[in-house]
RNA sequence: GGGCGCUUAGCUCAGCUGGUGAGAGCACCUGCCUUACAAGCAGGGGGUCGGGGGUUCGAGUCCCUCAGCGCCCACCA
């Protein structure tokens, strides 16, 4: 046994990391049966984004509790996951490189970048190099290998007790393989499907994206009154309200309330759009709002989700006028007869959608169909949550996957699901199933991107060069991953790509939560490695943030749901949001990140760690230099309290010699500390197990062990003393175990001056440790030797004089049962409070009153 | 418009199924070099538990209602 003569928190992080992978003190033993196993669904990081406290704070909650398990004997399965898959890559390796993927591209196999390789105005979008599909690719894999690098840093710095040989990535050939696995499991089951139809298209990133991905933003915008001239009339106009007057164009009909008297007459009959003289519909539709605008609205294809509504319940033709692009189409939807609306055409053709606004209204105004000027107005405005512009609708061909959105009876199944699984905090269910209940329709999986999980489909040419969508070829599963962008599909050879009688691929991607919806399966190892998989699945916990329970636990459930027909974890825990020091939501743009290494690097990781697990699940948690700094000074007072109690004896005198009234009460007060914090770990409310620790080890610093000091140095004989060492050591056992989940460096350290082993493999503290071998002696002498103690302290103080004083005579009042107690420890009592004479008086409440040497 | 959460000392928060005179940490004030720890120790001041009403012998703790803050969702003409 060593216990250094000036224990320090300095470098404790970097041995201990590098002992533990060494040691494989986090191996998942795969030997273990389903039930001793304990397995974690961790949140794969979006490698490319920036690292922050956030972090931090999220995963310390988990890897609290996998110590937690890990020490109560089961074997934690704690993968860790990167998720590089997607968007934020694709386009951090736009900017940090200075390239564009262009498709159309051949792959250059010796291509060699540099970082701003496409110039210093890289980003701004123009001097962008374009590279292949191929090329792009292996330079996302290229950044995210050292993106991931630093989160690998900082989680062996914060002491994550991951197995770090289970990782994986969402790129990877295990999660493609499972990827397209399940999806062509869905397709089979007819759980996947293609579908041409109106899907909300981000115009920047050239992608659909899906209802899960969609976010309102306060725009400002103006009401524009434009007159319509009723067909067969004299001059007789309908006046509608709009807001993009520059889908004027794209005017099917006019819709109003089928009650609204105002426009009843009207329903049936035709009026022509101003500027292009088509002739439109006047229906009526229940989804018309009397009340907004002038109570008619013009339905254009498609300027929001409600026209896709009414142009498809009122079976309305398609006049689409703006590109994938975001810029009017070249030609117009139908055939302009009038000279005028040509001119009109021109002027916006190839126009931004903003552009054509201005030019509309200047030309509606000029016209005259414009009635009074604009009223300008704020309104929501649907953007893809990544996205800089507003959502354009256009038409397309795309792959959604079945979740409940179009089928009541999946959607009850979907609500039923989230009931069996339990929350924490259990109020989270609520925005589950608020959720799954606004669901407007299927989740839109597909993506026009390219750095992604491909779907590995190919379809057949005909003789005539036209696609075959109906019967896609399908790769066997054996074959999986498979990319048809360059391998050719079964029974084909390369050269026939593109050829008439021959292939072409799926140009597609898949979305990212198509594939992180799959990392129970894929951290598993889902058909690839059944023995694991029998063991680890489903898993027990999900930890993750509450703004994605719509996103990634929704969608986790529908897969394993669609697939296993069950849950894909039995738990999940739902960690709030990290907060700035002034409670504000941190982003980016405020500026206002903290980022976490500098935090542990000055702080250390238990402090670090000490702050994180005083958030709640579900609880938004401000950033807290000051309780870092109380994690800091506990961890100190761990490492100099736990010198004093093994510097006292060079060896354990053993639990037997425990015997003396105030060292059992103390152990038994502790087992009442231990079985809470079981509880309260089961219920996985960490933070209350790391408060009821906390509290009672400063108790036991400040009360108990300034009460035996003098008789564990001896002042009473080798009895009293040995009761008092073996009363220290069997307290600062359990103690430094109940706080080794949240403190793993400063309880390790320790641990290693007397103990075999690593603490994060000794077993959690059971209260039968203590209640089994000692008797309860008399209750509740701890709490009167620490109140007749404290007044004795109180005397000292209010006298000004040390706490060294020597007390000539002291005279207790109190009922018999207090007086009773204090007999049981009197000589504890006197001995920490140095008094001479202490005489016990029966009478009412407590009292002290104590004469003090005088002073020298 | 719908849903959820929060509102307890200057600050950050505990107060579990209602019951000994309302707590902790930080901050603040006053002291103490006490042989584990001065990055420490001892002591102290400070709150009509958001407002109103109700149930009860008794309510931060349950019910109703109002207000403020935050988050999630919503068909945005």
């Amino acid at each position: 046994m060593t216990v250094p003569d000036k224990p320090t928190l300095d470098g404790l992080e970097d041995r201990w990391s590098t002992r533990w992978e060494a040691d494989g003190t986090y191996r998942f033993d795969r030997t273990r049966p389903r039930s001793e196993v304990y397995s974690i669904d961790t949140p794969p990081p979006t490698v490319s984004g920036s690292l922050h406290i956030g972090h931090v704070f999220s995963y310390t909650h988990t890897d609290a509790v996998a110590r937690f398990q890990r020490m109560r004997g089961k074997a934690v399965f704690y993968p860790m996951g990167w998720d590089d898959n997607g968007l934020p890559t694709e386009r951090r390796v736009q900017n940090h490189f200075g390239v564009r993927c262009d498709p159309s591209l051949p792959y250059q196999p010796d291509l060699v970048l540099d970082p701003g390789a496409g110039g210093a105005a890289a980003g701004r979008g123009e001097e962008l190099v374009s590279v292949s599909r191929r090329n792009f690719v292996e330079l996302c894999e290229r950044l995210t290998a050292e993106d991931e690098q630093v989160f690998e840093l900082l989680w062996r710095t914060l002491g994550l007790s991951v197995d770090w040989s289970m990782s994986y990535a969402t790129i990877d050939e295990r999660s493609r393989r499972a990827s397209q696995r399940a999806f062509l499991r869905n397709l089979e089951r007819g759980e996947a499907y293609a579908a041409d139809a109106p899907v909300l298209w981000d115009v920047d990133f050239q992608t659909a994206v899906a209802q899960a991905e969609l976010e309102d933003r306060e725009q400002p915008g103006a009401y524009h009154r434009i007159a319509f001239p009723r067909v067969g009339t004299d001059g007789d106009a309908v006046v509608i309200d709009t807001t993009r007057p520059e889908l004027l164009a794209a005017c099917v009909a006019l819709v109003a309330h089928p009650d609204d008297e105002r426009y009843q007459p009207l329903f049936g009959t035709e009026v022509t759009t101003p500027l292009f003289g088509v002739a439109v519909p006047v229906l009526a539709h229940r989804l018309a709002d009397p009340e907004k605008g002038s109570g008619i609205a013009m339905i254009c294809t498609f300027g929001d989700t409600t026209d896709v509504t009414w142009w498809r319940e009122l079976d309305l033709p398609v006049r689409t006028i703006v590109g994938r692009d975001g810029r009017i189409e070249s030609q117009p939807p139908i055939a302009l007869a009038i000279p005028a609306a040509e001119e009109a055409w021109a002027q916006i053709a190839g126009r931004t959608v903003k552009q054509a606004r201005r030019t509309i209204v200047e030309l509606l105004a000029a016209s005259g169909a414009l009635l009074g000027e604009p009223r300008a107005i704020t309104h929501p405005v649907k953007f893809f949550e990544k996205g800089d512009r507003p959502l354009e609708i256009v038409s397309s061909r795309q792959w959604y996957l079945r979740n409940g959105g179009r089928d009541a009876e999946v959607r009850a199944e979907l609500v039923d699901r989230g009931r069996s699984l339990r929350w924490h905090p259990p109020y989270m269910q609520a925005r589950f199933e608020n959720w799954v209940e606004g669901l407007t329709g299927d989740w839109l999986i597909s993506r026009q991107r390219f750095f992604g999980v491909p779907f590995p489909l190919w379809y057949r040419l005909r003789a005539d060069g036209t696609t075959d969508l109906e019967a896609p070829i399908i790769p066997d599963e054996a074959d999986l991953p498979v990319d048809p962008a360059s391998e050719a599909p079964p029974g084909f050879t390369e050269d026939q790509r593109g050829r008439p009688g021959g292939f072409v691929g799926d140009p597609d991607v898949m979305d990212t939560w198509a594939t992180s919806s799959l990392t129970p399966q894929i951290a598993t190892g889902w058909e690839d490695d059944p023995d694991l998989f029998a063991r680890t699945f489903p898993m027990d916990l999900r930890p993750q943030a509450h703004d994605i329970i719509r996103t990634w636990l929704f969608s986790t459930v529908v897969r394993s749901h669609l697939e296993h027909g069950q849950l894909p974890w039995t738990d999940a825990a739902i960690s709030g949001w990290v907060l700035d020091p002034d409670r504000k939501k941190m982003s980016k743009s405020k500026g206002n990140v903290v980022v976490p290494l500098p935090l542990l690097a000055e702080h250390g990781a238990d402090a670090v760690r000490y702050w994180a697990a005083g958030g709640r699940p579900g609880t938004d948690t401000a950033t807290d230099l000051g309780q870092m700094k109380v994690g800091r000074r506990l961890a100190i007072k761990l490492l100099n309290a736990s010198r004093f109690v093994l510097g006292l004896s060079p060896s354990d005198p053993g639990v037997g010699a425990i015997t003396e009234p105030l060292d059992l009460d103390m152990l038994h007060r502790l087992a009442d500390v231990v079985a809470d914090a079981t509880a309260a770990f089961e219920g996985y409310d960490y933070t209350r197990a790391l408060e009821r620790t906390e509290a009672h080890f400063w108790t036991f610093c400040d009360d108990y062990v300034e009460l035996v000091k003098g008789r564990a140095y001896g002042s009473r004989g080798d009895g009293p003393a040995a009761s008092a060492q073996a009363a220290l050591r069997l307290s600062l056992s359990i103690q430094l175990r109940l706080f080794a989940p949240f403190l793993p460096f400063v309880t390790e350290e320790v641990w290693s001056w007397w103990q075999e082993g690593s603490i994060h493999q000794a077993s959690w503290p059971d209260e039968a440790e203590i209640r089994g071998p000692l008797a309860r002696g008399p209750a509740g002498v701890a709490d009167v030797a620490a109140a007749v103690l404290g007044e004795l302290r109180k005397a000292k103080t209010a006298a000004k004089r040390s706490l060294r004083t020597e007390v000539t005579r002291a005279v207790v009042v109190g009922d018999a049962e207090t007086l009773e107690r204090l007999r049981a420890v009197e000589a504890d009592v006197r001995d920490a409070g140095r008094v001479e004479d202490l005489e016990l008086v029966e009478g009412s409440d407590l009292s002290v009153t104590a004469t003090l040497a005088p002073e020298d």
